[in-house]
DNA sequence: AATATATATGCAATCGGTTTCAATTACAAT
DNA sequence: ATTGTAATTGAAACCGATTGCATATATATT
């Protein structure tokens, strides 16, 4: 078991001070430049590595950003993840993540974790749960910042990184309007959430912009998952008379909902046009293929750790609260083109 | 912008030593019960918290427990990861994940960091890429445990956890036979890697043991990604004569494949059955749904942690080395099952 | 020659817990 | 009265890097 090296060991060899090897490691400027090729190279050769520990101790921050998600195993998630993974290893930061898992208790639970492990800064997308932003407060008291990304909520000093839900939303419907649709389901989620309370705002605007009339019993609300998929067609079956178009607010459930529906003998798109949220790899694989809103995940992920890092360097004044909107798009696919023929090419980017 | 409490103010505030605050919150025996209740009252009250690199930098461990994982955007590694963030969670631990894109030299820089990062102990599943274990040795020699799963290759100080992917690969193969197929396509991965080298061979045997012939031409190589399941599906429909049966070694690539069989105007199962491996949501989506292998993820994330806990917390003696296999099923859908009718029950295990 | 300036290095304190080794007290046993 | 034992508490060293302040040397300026 080899013992680890420190900076006084390589002091002792080369009858130096302990503060220049510090300062020589770190590139500081007032030590001589053969000074320095002499300590890197004698640490380079007796494998000497820095002790973070004592680092972070000394200078009160960790080199770390945390991140809460509600689960890992969504491909939106992962493609953020990737996105910040990739920035913040370039910038030599550390990314402890946890999940949530779609409840309140954890989030406040890794919140604590977070705060006790002195993360510099902190991403967040919220749970489903989530009403109350307390247990974040701790750290914008001490001044660590905190981004909020996709799942957010208003706070005067975090930045909250998000794509226009509304206008994606808006733009779902008008193609379902613009291909004839004229009674549309809307399949929504929990509407604490600010993603799906915009997205049903996005769909009634449009309807009301095309004059067509928005109806409480044509949003259904639902969990989004598989199951709530099956069980939001039963729901839809059983209108009189039945809608001839759907929007719904993931892509999970816009596929388990379209693959009951054709259970149930609905032609899609002839009988009923439907258009998911996402751009899931399943969107690629269901019969006929989904028409859907792609989601710049990574890109989300590299703004949101980017801009985390303009403030968790920045010069310590509050950077005026502010949000971050991105760019998304309609991917139209079979399921919603009706009449028509299909078109030339397979997807098509409004 | 508050300033942190240290057990130095708690301190002060009763009137005692810092060693008896430290103490005291670690519950330690010595310390007098009411003295004890009184320093939790005051920390409590003066919203201390412990300072973890004063902590790791006395102590010289870190409670941190290290992943690095080919990609984050993967059904199975996301379960298995939610099976170690749960375990480690409940155990005091934080986790550090990296991705190395299925590459060498990300793997070995992310090595690199976990390693200055003086992490307690490190999972891994290997990349594509990797065939040298060498950026491992720094943990082993410093004894700090690293344990293997899925992605895995034989090392003397290392544990390996795995499921039996020769025995599941003997199973789909010898289900396809069972089914009437004679004339069965494998497309495999990397064969650097233990889990497509071992399901080649649970293949080959299975067919062996049924008296049909093993013939290289019928092995596929392949990324298994999207894009190589539509090469393969050409590759395949210029064989003469055409396969009857496929055995593809993940659900990604054996989806895409099938669609574009299906494409091609080949009926699923009837003129070939198919068969994935990973039981992936689009295993259940696709047309007709795919038999495949069931993977404990999160289980194997579970079983992994709670032995590289024992490894870390262990009285240093080293472990013999071995390897874990866990359970894993065939699942049994359309796309296999040929001539008779389709099963009463969606899903069956077998 | 005297002073100013730049360059290079080191001393010692510091960050905040943890731990070794004593010291103190109370009480029991001889 | 003396010694032994258990229960509490504290002083001080320590983990390893960083940094404010001081010092020493070399070079430039007047």
């Amino acid at each position: 078991m080899e013992k680890d090296i420190t900076i006084y060991d390589i002091a002792r060899e080369l009858e130096l001070s302990p503060t220049t090897i510090s300062r020589a490691l770190n590139d500081h400027p007032s030590v001589n430049k053969n000074t320095k090729q002499r300590i890197s190279e004698a640490a380079a050769q007796m494998g000497y590595r820095s002790n973070l520990f004592a680092s972070n101790l000394r200078k009160q921050r960790t080199n770390t950003i945390g991140m809460i998600v509600p689960r890992l195993d969504s491909p939106f998630h992962s493609a953020v993840i990737a996105g910040i993974e990739k920035i913040a290893n370039e910038e030599g930061y550390n990314l402890i993540i946890s999940q949530s898992l779609e409840t309140l208790h954890k989030e406040v639970a890794n919140a604590k974790t977070m705060f006790d492990s002195r993360v510099d800064g902190l991403l967040v997308s919220l749970s489903f749960e989530t009403d109350s932003l307390e247990h974040f407060e701790q750290f914008i008291n001490r001044g660590i910042p905190v981004i909020f990304y996709d799942r957010v909520t208003e706070h005067k000093n975090c930045t909250n990184i998000i794509i226009d839900n509304l206008q994606a939303a808006y733009k779902a419907t008008t193609h379902l309007i613009e291909q004839g649709c004229t009674n549309i389901v809307h399949i929504t989620g929990n509407l604490k959430r600010n993603v799906y309370a915009d997205r049903l705002k996005g769909y009634k605007y449009a309807l009301i912009d095309h004059n067509l009339p928005f109806t409480e019993s044509n949003v259904l609300k639902s969990q989004l998952t598989e199951e709530a998929g099956k069980l939001a067609a039963e729901q839809i079956l059983a209108m009189n008379p039945l809608p001839d178009g759907i929007f719904v607010s993931n892509d999970t459930c816009a596929v388990s909902c379209l693959r009951t529906l054709k259970q149930a003998g609905i032609s899609i798109p002839r009988d009923m046009a439907v258009i998911g949220f996402n751009n899931d790899l399943t969107s690629r694989v269901v019969e006929p293929n989904l028409t859907t809103i792609n989601y710049p995940g990574q890109e989300m992920g590299e703004v949101a750790v980017r801009v985390l890092l303009m403030q968790m360097n920045g010069t310590g004044e509050k950077i005026p609260s502010n949000t971050i909107n991105l760019r998304s798009e309609l991917i139209i696919r079979e399921s919603s083109l009706r009449g028509k023929a299909s078109p030339k090419k397979k997807d098509i980017l409004l």
